[in-house]
RNA sequence: GGCCCCGUGGUGCAGCGGCCUAGCAUACCAGCUUGUCACGCUGGAGAUCGGGGGUUCGAAUCCCCUCGGGGUCGCCA
């Protein structure tokens, strides 16, 4: 770190450097003031060395010392030398040396930061974002967009290395109103007309093949004006691929190649499973409710419909008779939770969209097939049968001392509930080993799903996913049966990773856009760039595109993107830092040729 | 858009109808201090409790509205 104003960086001091002369500019990150001795802990990009201040041996640069405070910018000059016998610090990198200052200049006065720079202390998300440029000197934001580099830059080689090319695709691109919201931007030299941010760029991807890359990537910028979420914003980076002359097995051997590098190179204290394992669609559905399973831990999803046909609860039996499902899991040791606990539990299950659920504690002694009526536990006791709670027992696989969560519902609701009652749990109990990262594939996804709303069959994935080939016939017969060449590539619970092979033959597109019903005219006017593309020469493609905040929040060991992001923006989607979204002045409206509705016409104190 | 949580000196918390003349820690300011490293000691300054309205003899504390932040469901082809 070597510049005209520093010699060496503060963390790179070592004692071999013992007796050098250096020059050292940072911001002072602590400062103990003994009255004649001042030491202060002088902190810059790659480090913290601790600066020695003697008035004996250099009385100007004490007085300098003296009048510095946090976050002060000073520049350095001294001599390093180890520190006397028993003053060594080693919980510091560079703690076996100091430096002697000899001079000392302050570059740059701080006002006291509007919060700590030097503590690890929760720190209000809007303070922190107001003052971001503080909030990423701060240790730990520091080494989050570092290693962020370094992820990146561990992806562009791994895959330059392997013949991929890196290309660049435009930002203005045309709306295509379908997916999530756009974000226009108006032309000044077409009035009345828009461009519209990419949400990825799927398209553009696309026409590369057709260009005859082959091999594509790109760290790519996506836009999406939906709500926010602590994993989702507004503005957010795809590490984004497509390969021609290729199918599943070539994508998703380069997926777990490049993941397992990464994690080995980048993360070697972490654990994964080699290799990933691959889970179906409709497997991942019936075992974990959950299209992106977090499978570091158990708790498996079960089926119990067929033992509660006959059930006296009428909440299981009018389910059922309804064509809905129940479903439990086996909380281990968990019968010891307390009916608090059991409330709460029901509470939290209709936030993740559950209508409740029937809890089963399970005690004392022996196999579960001698269990008596008084060994188990339960709200609804006097409606559940000894032999119905064996069996629920004996299905599930819990013993004396768990508890079975039974939901009764629609299926895709039973789904939804019974997976956030087992993350709930896992974290509860925790039962997550945050050492290990734990990868898998999702295959053999569903081609398209019902639109209840609109009456009508979307495309799960995007209209040029590929059906898979023996399943084209069903496309006419038994739509939602067909199942797509699309795969996702989850890690502790986390879509990180989707994409699929494409379709390249003509008259599969218009078969998809004819299930899909989209007219011929429909399909010309949103998709005509690509389908008359494919008429010149396309060649067999497929892709994907990774979550990269995501990933690096994972390989970070973070649980929200904006930790990994240099500047994020809050739920709202606004920027305290710049103050964004904001007015803008009446000519530069006038020049885009746009007139604000009066709803939007919003006092103007903002800006 | 629905539901939930939060908003008290600079920061992080406590207080949840009168004992609050709003407490604690830390930061800040001053003085003392030659081996500290979350230095220490002494002293000092600093908030009317996001904003508005209401209930009450009395509100940081209860109610309503509003603003802001966060979580979640919807949404995210």
């Amino acid at each position: 770190m070597r510049t005209s104003l520093k010699s060496h960086g503060c963390g790179e001091l070592r004692a071999e450097h013992d007796g050098q002369e250096v020059t050292l500019a940072g911001w002072v990150h602590r400062r103990r003031d003994h009255g004649s001795l001042i030491f202060i802990d002088l902190r810059d990009h790659d480090g913290i060395a601790q600066v020695v201040f003697n008035p004996k041996e250099a009385e100007e640069a004490h007085r300098v010392a003296s009048d510095v405070r946090n976050e002060y910018v000073i520049q350095v000059k001294g001599r390093v030398a180890r520190r006397p016998p028993g003053t060594e610090n080693r919980n510091m990198a560079t703690g076996e040396i100091e430096v002697h200052a000899q001079s000392a200049t302050l570059l740059s006065p701080s006002k006291t930061p509007p919060f700590y720079i030097n503590e690890e202390t929760e720190v209000d998300d809007l303070l922190r974002l107001h003052y971001r440029y503080l909030d990423l000197r701060r240790e730990r934001m520091h080494r989050n967009i570092v290693f962020r580099h370094k992820v990146v830059q561990f992806i562009r080689n791994f895959l330059s290395e392997r013949g991929f090319v890196e290309v660049e695709t435009p930002i203005l691109i045309k709306s295509t109103p379908e997916g999530a919201r756009d974000y226009l931007v108006p032309s000044r030299v077409n009035p009345g007309r828009f461009y519209a941010l990419p949400q990825s760029p799927q398209q553009l991807k696309q026409l590369l093949m057709v260009a005859g890359f082959e091999r594509y990537f790109q760290i790519a910028r996506c836009f999406r004006d939906e709500d926010l979420r602590a994993d989702r914003q507004p503005e957010f980076t795809q590490l984004d691929i497509e390969m021609s002359f290729i199918d599943e097995e070539d994508m998703l051997k380069l997926m777990e190649d490049l993941h397992t590098a990464m994690v080995e190179t980048l993360r070697p204290d972490l654990r994964l499973t080699k290799p990933f394992p691959r889970l179906a669609y409709a497997e991942a559905m019936r075992r974990f409710g959950s299209d992106k399973p977090d499978l570091r831990y158990g708790m498996e999803l079960v089926d119990v419909s067929d033992l509660l046909a006959e059930s006296e609860f009428s909440v299981f039996r009018d389910t059922l008779a309804a064509g809905g499902v129940v479903r439990g899991i086996c909380v281990p040791g968990g019968a010891g939770l307390s009916r608090r606990q059991i409330d709460e539990l029901t509470e939290f299950v209709k936030t993740v969209g559950g209508k409740g659920l029937v809890s089963i504690g399970l005690t004392g002694e022996g196999p579960v097939e001698k269990l008596t009526a008084d060994d188990f536990h339960s709200p609804v006791h006097r409606y559940l049968r000894l032999e119905e709670v064996r069996a629920i027992a004996v299905r599930i696989g819990a013993g004396r001392g768990d508890l079975l969560i039974i939901v009764a519902d629609q299926e895709g609701r039973a789904s939804q509930a019974l997976d956030g009652l087992r993350r709930e749990m896992a974290r509860r109990l925790n039962l997550i080993d945050e050492g290990f990262l734990a990868f898998c594939f999702i295959t053999d996804f569903p081609l398209v799903e019902w639109n209840e709303a609109e009456e009508r069959w979307d495309a799960v994935h995007h209209p040029f996913t590929s059906p898979k080939e023996e399943d084209v016939p069903l496309m006419d017969s038994d739509p939602g049966r067909v199942r797509a060449r699309a795969y996702d590539l989850v890690c502790n619970g986390w879509e990180i990773a989707g994409g699929s092979i494409r379709i390249h033959r003509r008259d599969v597109q218009e078969k998809m856009f004819s299930l899909l019903r989209i007219a011929p005219a429909e399909a010309q006017e949103r998709f005509g760039h690509m389908l008359e593309a494919f008429e010149y020469g396309a060649p067999p493609h497929g892709g994907i595109a990774t979550g990269l905040d995501r990933t690096v929040m994972l390989l970070a060991g973070e649980r929200d993107i904006r930790e990994v992001i240099a500047f994020p923006k809050t739920k709202t989607a606004a920027d305290p830092l710049f103050g964004a979204p904001s007015t803008v002045s009446e000519a530069q409206l006038k020049e885009l040729h746009i007139a604000l509705r009066p709803e939007a016409s919003i006092s103007k104190e903002s800006s």
